[in-house]
DNA sequence: TCGCATCAGTGATAGCCTCTAACTGTCGCC
DNA sequence: GGCGACAGTTAGAGGCTATCACTGATGCGA
């Protein structure tokens, strides 16, 4: 593959990288973004403090490299469960699967965000590749149709880009939207803790939705 | 009303507490509730740093009042709506006017918790009355059969105190749950910038969704 | 193979933060 | 009018991000 020569300094520099934010995703799923500290992932490694700014000019960076790891990740365990034949309703279940596996990776990418924070582009890619993929799958076959609405239309007047490829379907590009949009409502709630206490099995909800968007 | 005669000193502690929450919401606003500095709120009110721990022990408390007051806020939206005349529809427009009037306010309720953060009991029985107020909605005239799903039955056998008003009524239970994941889906990610650059308006969405759930 | 440039890692330091402790001065209640 | 309660102060411990000047190892080209 086109894996340009690589200098043993370099192989060393990725390494530690990596082990960084090995440390680092320990940190967040057990005490959130907001608490992720460069000093004491240093103290871990078994080195001083400043040391870690030689990997990553400073906090944001290093935050920013997660957030491209997460997309990444969810664009993997997307793209592994369509090739593996998954359907809507099985996308929708990989995507569950992904995000209880670690609530703060998806709540990294999907959360609150920071209001000064301004992603870099390529991480808009990555997004926007999450969201081709869900518009390949709400175009598959046994779905059921989606209540007309107006949606569909603007949503293909008004395309920005995001889904040039099928320009020209309403429907599908209504279900992307609502897939995508339905789904996370309740994931984030079920993440975020708000369905404790209430008795009822995240999972039905989200099923029900999944439902609702792919038909019966 | 009941206001048990105040000390001038009691009277002047609630305003200063009033005033820094005030300046809290500013600094969260533009800069993220992970941003907030008690010591900068003490530098702006022109006292210094350690003063401010009279009123509020910690920084976990002065954030705990703050979302003790979104919530009463948005409770007190939602009620003077539904006295208001709205249906749920009305219902849907004020919390999205609500929540884009101050989206970190929106933000701070149903945004990225905390993970070690334990919310105190009032605060899970004022997202309750949020609960109940929309339960209350969900059951009006004019609204559209929703298909037909188990999640209802599920909703009403698995109720654990969120509906005791309504604990045999699953479509109404159906409606409240789903009226919630749905306009949250939409405006959290709308809040969250996720839609920026997809050249689609974001309150169409909303409407939309408002619509599948209230039906036609 | 040798020499040197490059780069990893160091301690010191500035400036921010939270939060505690000891102290002072003022306010209001009895 | 006196005393107790309480607001607000400074000092300081301990954490954080980030910069700077420095040392020492490493690997590359001559």
């Amino acid at each position: 593959m086109g894996t340009t020569t690589e200098s043993p300094r370099q192989r060393y520099r990725a390494q530690v990288q990596e082990e960084i934010k090995q440390h680092a995703w320990e940190q967040i799923a057990t005490a959130g973004a907001s608490a992720l500290s460069l000093n004491a992932i240093a103290k871990q490694m078994g080195m001083s403090g400043p040391a870690l700014y030689r990997y990553f000019a400073n906090r944001d960076e290093l935050i920013t490299a997660l957030i491209r790891d997460a997309y990444q990740s969810l664009a993997d365990t997307i793209r592994s469960a369509a090739a593996g034949g998954a359907d809507l309703r099985g996308l929708a279940q990989a995507m569950r699967v992904w995000a209880l596996e670690d609530p703060q990776r998806y709540l990294l990418i999907y959360g609150t965000p920071v209001p000064g924070y301004q992603a870099p582009d390529d991480t808009r890619q990555l997004a926007n590749d999450v969201m081709t993929k869900l518009l390949e799958a709400a175009g598959g076959d046994g779905l059921g149709a989606l209540p007309a609405s107006a949606l569909g239309e603007h949503l293909a007047a008004s395309d920005a880009g995001w889904a040039t490829a099928y320009p020209a379907e309403p429907e599908r590009l209504h279900r992307a939207v609502v897939f995508w949009t339905r789904l996370h409502g309740v994931l984030s709630l079920e993440l975020a803790g708000h369905f404790d206490g209430m008795g009822f099995d995240p999972a039905r909800v989200y099923a029900a939705e999944v439902e609702a968007v792919a038909g019966h």
